[in-house]
DNA sequence: TTCCTTGTTGCAAACGTTCGCAACAAAGGA
DNA sequence: TCCTTTGTTGCGAACGTTTGCAACAAGGAA
C-alpha cells in the first residue's frame, strides 16, 4: 500500500521541489512492489510521458536512497536495483555464477550484524544488502 | 611471498597460454600485497612496458578470479578491487557515505555464513566480500 | 498574479567496464 | 626448425552510469 504523497511530502519537507518527473518516478517504483533497475523505471515512465531522461531517473532514485525512502543494492554482474521501503528489509543471496537471487530474512544473520555493530561501531542497517557466493546448482556443476 | 610462476603454471595447466601481458599483470598484483583497481594495475604495468591495453588487464584479472587465483570485490560507489589470495580471506566494512574501508576477520560473522550455508545451501566462501553500511563518524554526522 | 531565486532538467560528454572482431602469436607437432 | 591451430591481443564501439552546464521551472515573496 504505497502512499506516493507521503514520499513527496517527505521530499518537500526536506526542501526539495516536486517536479512531474519526480512524481512519475515515485509512483512507478512505489506501486511496483518489487525491485527495479533504473532502465525499467525509465521505460515505465516513458510509457506514460516522453518527457523523461535517464539522467533524471538516476538522480531521482539516488535522491530517494539518500533520504532513506528507497534502497539501492548490487545484484552482481554490474546490475543495480532500486526499491522503496515497501520492499524489505531482507538480504539477497546473489550467485556470482548464474546471477540467481534468493531473498532471505535478516533474522538469519542479524546476530552477526549486531556483533559487527558492537565490535566495530559500524551500522549495517537497513538490512537490505547482498551476499555474493555460489548457489547449490552452480557449486555442483563446478569443474575445478 | 608471492610465487608468480605458481600462478602461471596453474593457468598453463588449465590450458591457457602464457603471454608477456599476463606475466606482467600477475607479477604486479601478486607482489603488491594489497588490493588494486584495474586502472592501478594498468599504470604499474605501463611503467614497465607500453605494450598493454586496459581491456587485456580486465580480461586477465577476470581470468584469475574465475580460476580462483584472485578475488574481486565491490568497494561501493562503483569501485572494484582485485587481489591475489595473498590478501585475505577477510571482510570489508564499506561506508556508503565516506567510502572508508575497514577490514575485519571472517570469524566475526562466520557463524552467520555457516547458517546461510546450512539453511539455503548457498556457498559464501571464499570469505572476501563487502558489507555496506555507515561508519561511526558518518553516523554521528548524519542530520536526518 | 507576477517576479525572483535557486533547485532541477535535458543534453552531451565522460567515466569505468565490456564486447566483437581482425590481426597476432603461444604452444605443440611435424 | 617451421607450420598449424586456436587462444589472446589491441582497437574501437558500446554498455550502464555520472557529471558539467545552460535552459528551465517550482515555490515563495510581494
Ligand atoms: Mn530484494
Ligand atoms: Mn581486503
Ligand atoms: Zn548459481
Ligand atoms: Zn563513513
Amino acid at each position: 500500500m504505497p502512499h506516493c504523497h507521503t514520499y513527496l511530502k517527505r521530499l518537500r519537507d526536506h526542501g526539495y521541489r516536486i517536479t512531474p518527473q519526480r512524481e512519475m518516478i515515485i509512483q512507478i517504483i512505489a506501486h511496483c512492489g518489487r525491485h527495479m533497475s533504473a532502465e525499467e523505471v525509465m521505460e515505465k515512465v516513458r510509457a506514460k510521458t516522453s518527457s523523461i531522461n535517464i539522467a533524471t531517473v538516476y538522480r531521482t532514485l539516488d535522491l530517494l536512497v539518500e533520504n532513506g525512502l528507497a534502497s539501492r543494492f548490487d545484484l552482481g554482474n554490474g546490475n543495480t536495483a532500486y526499491a522503496t521501503s515497501e520492499h524489505g528489509p531482507h538480504i539477497h543471496l546473489v550467485c556470482k555464477h548464474c546471477g540467481s537471487v534468493t531473498e532471505i530474512t535478516e533474522s538469519d544473520i542479524s546476530a552477526s550484524l549486531d556483533r559487527i555493530e558492537d565490535l566495530y561501531d559500524f551500522d549495517c542497517r537497513p538490512y537490505h544488502f547482498s551476499v555474493h557466493g555460489l548457489c547449490r546448482d552452480c557449486r555442483d556443476t563446478r569443474t575445478d
